[in-house]
Formats: C-alpha cells, structure tokens, sequence
DNA sequence: CTCCCGGGGT
DNA sequence: ACCCCGGGAG
C-alpha cells in the first residue's frame, strides 16, 4: 500500500529512476534474474508544445496509464526497500555513467557473463528473412502506415502517420476525401468516416477513436499529436503498438519496439524472447518488446516491425506456418513443429 | 483473462 | 456452426 502511494508521489521520477536502479543492481549481481527493460522510458520527459498543462491533469492520466501497465511490472519487482533506500537524485548522478542498454546487450562486451544475450545466429536470421522479404510483396509493404502522407508537411504529416497506424489500407480513401487533418475529420461526420473506412476491423470504434483523437489534436496540441510515448497513449484507442509505432515513424524518436502479434508470434517461434529468467514464451506483446529491446540493437528497432510483420504475413504464418519455403528454418528451433493438420494438437505444450 | 466487431476460413 | 484474427479497454 505504500508502495503505491510512494510511487505516486514520485511519478515524475519513477519511470527514470525505477529502470536505473534495477540496472545497478542486475549488473554487479548479474543474476539471471529481473531485468525491468523499460529502455524506452528514460528519453521521455521531452517537452512538448502543446503539453504545458503537463505538470497538471495529464500527469495524473499517465499515471494511471502507468499504474496499470508499468505499476504491475516495476512496484512488484522493486520491492519497497529498495524504493525507499535509494534517493532519486543520486540515482541519477550514478545512473549517467552506466553504459547504455545497447552497450551490455551482448554480455560478453561488458566482461558480465550477463544472462541477456543475443540469440545465436540472430544476424544471420535476420537476413535471411530480409531476403525473403525482398522477394515478396506482403501486404504490410503496400499499405504499411510508414510512408502515409510523406509529401506533407511535418505536421500533417505526422497526423497522417498516427491516422494510417489505426487504418492501414483505408489511409488513401481518406485521403482522397481531404479528411487527414484534424479538423477535417472534427467536422466530418461520423458516420463518413465510418463509410470511408470500412474494410478496416473495429470501423465503428476506430471512426469514434479518430474523431476523439482529432478533437484532442486540436485542443490540447495545437493540431499537432502528442510528441511522447505518455501523451500517445492517453489517446483512445492508442495503446503500446500504436504508440511506438507513431514514435518511430511519426517522430523518429525511438523509443521501443513496435511489437504486433506477428513480431510477437515470430520472436516466439525463432527464440529470441523469453520471460524474465526462464526459457518460457512470453505471454504479451508487451513482454516480447521488454525481451527482445535487451539485445536487439537499436539500429533494428524501426526495421524490425515491417520486417517481421511482412515475413508473417507471407510465410511464417499464425496457423501452418510455410516451413517449408522459409531459407531459416534450420536455425529455428519452432521449424516444422507446429503440425500443419489442425487434428493433432495445434497447441503447444504451454510449460515445462 | 474476456470482450468488442465484423470479415473470412474451416 | 463454429472459430480465428486484430489492438485496445476493462
């Protein structure tokens, strides 16, 4: 209980100082143990134009956002000792000469034979699927949200990007309709913009999220969208995927992986992520992206997404995966496991 | 975890 | 007739 009031009260500092303090302490110790791998918080107190008001009511809204999400993940696993024993501030001053997460990601580098590793042949992998990608045409290439509205200004264009992440395919259409500002679509009627989007899953919800998020462009950021991963996820219908995703593209500032189920399925499938200390699966696309940002250097932060996300598209599929055609399956430990006829078990043996 | 919603596959 | 897919919300 005070552990929550505690971070509460500390919010500001909680995301820099919570990912630091499990650093230092994972580093000398260098157990297997927990990694909070926050790594995309750290950058985030940015100012933001249209964010004054952040000392105010939207800190209070990302700290329920937080609350939920992170809370679960860092006050478990920090306990209120450690909390309690360690001053922010000095926290800070040691944490600045700590190498960047990028910098122990391959353990040995450090001299730690530190449990975060690379995957073996994790480049090799790499491109062999950015061969096969080559060669395809996956959807994702064709209507993937990075190019929308290249030739606008930043600002429209970043609107266009943070739009196209919630409706992919159906970008062009509004597009064609002039509706890819923020007050056009305030003004527009719902119910177009629930036409004009149609194809796209969750139309009714997302024509309602739109013209939400159009509205808040408007009023609190001048037009523009949020410029951080915190004020991004206030907005409904914006959650984790979407937000890294408009950072990325949108902001090219980095902040995290952008992991959808395919990126999730996938990194699953070749090994490359795992719980917190075991060997198991994750469980979230969440937990993919704390696992894989550990040793995925940040060169491959962007690319990995259209990258993953077209390879699951064109071969390594949720149902039958094309093992067979796949130029890495002899590196992938899940290659031909999961039976292509749906009578044996399609499910995998979840624990061990 | 379940639910949302609708299109598509089996 | 189911069941699966998707990202977010609760």
């Amino acid at each position: 209980m005070s552990v929550a009031l505690l971070s509460l009260r500390n919010a500001t500092f909680l995301p820099l100082f919570t990912a630091r303090i499990v650093y230092l302490k994972a580093i000398p110790k260098m157990p297997q143990t927990r990694f909070s791998s926050k790594t995309q918080i750290p950058t985030s107190l940015q100012q933001n134009p249209g964010d004054e008001n952040d000392s105010g009511s939207s800190t209070a809204g990302i700290r329920v956002y937080l609350r939920k999400k992170r809370a679960k993940k860092t006050v478990e696993t920090i306990t209120t000792k450690e909390i309690k024993a360690e001053e922010p501030q000095q926290q800070a001053v040691q944490l600045s000469s700590l190498p960047d997460i990028e910098d122990f990601a391959y353990g040995k580098k450090c001299g730690y034979s530190y449990s975060i590793q690379a995957p073996e042949n994790w480049e090799i992998v790499l491109q062999g699927i950015r061969k096969m990608r080559s060669c395809e045409d996956a959807p994702v290439d064709s209507m993937g949200c990075e190019k929308a509205g290249s030739s606008l200004p930043p600002k429209e264009r970043r609107f266009a990007v943070l739009a196209s992440s919630l409706l992919s395919s159906a970008i062009q259409r509004l597009l064609q309709n002039g509706l890819l500002t923020p007050d056009a679509i305030d003004k527009a009627d719902e119910a177009t913009i629930k036409d004009l989007i149609y194809p796209v899953g969750f139309y009714t919800r997302k024509a309602s999220n739109l013209k939400k998020i159009a509205k808040i462009c408007l009023l609190k950021y001048d037009g523009d969208i949020p410029s951080t991963l915190e004020g991004l996820l206030l907005l409904p219908g914006i959650g984790p995927k979407m937000a890294h995703l408009v950072m990325n593209v949108g902001w090219e500032n980095v902040q995290g992986i952008c992991v959808d189920t395919h990126v999730h399925r996938i990194c699953n499938r070749l090994g490359w992520v795992s719980r917190r200390g075991t060997k198991q699966k994750t469980s979230s696309p969440e937990e993919t992206r704390e696992s894989l940002q550990l040793w995925l250097p940040k060169e491959e932060w962007v690319a990995i997404n259209p990258l993953l996300v077209g390879f699951g598209q064109t071969v390594c599929t949720p149902l039958r995966p094309r093992c067979g055609i796949c130029t890495v399956s002899d590196l992938c430990p899940s290659a031909f496991k999961e039976s292509s006829s749906p009578s044996s078990t399609p499910k995998k043996p979840r624990s061990k």
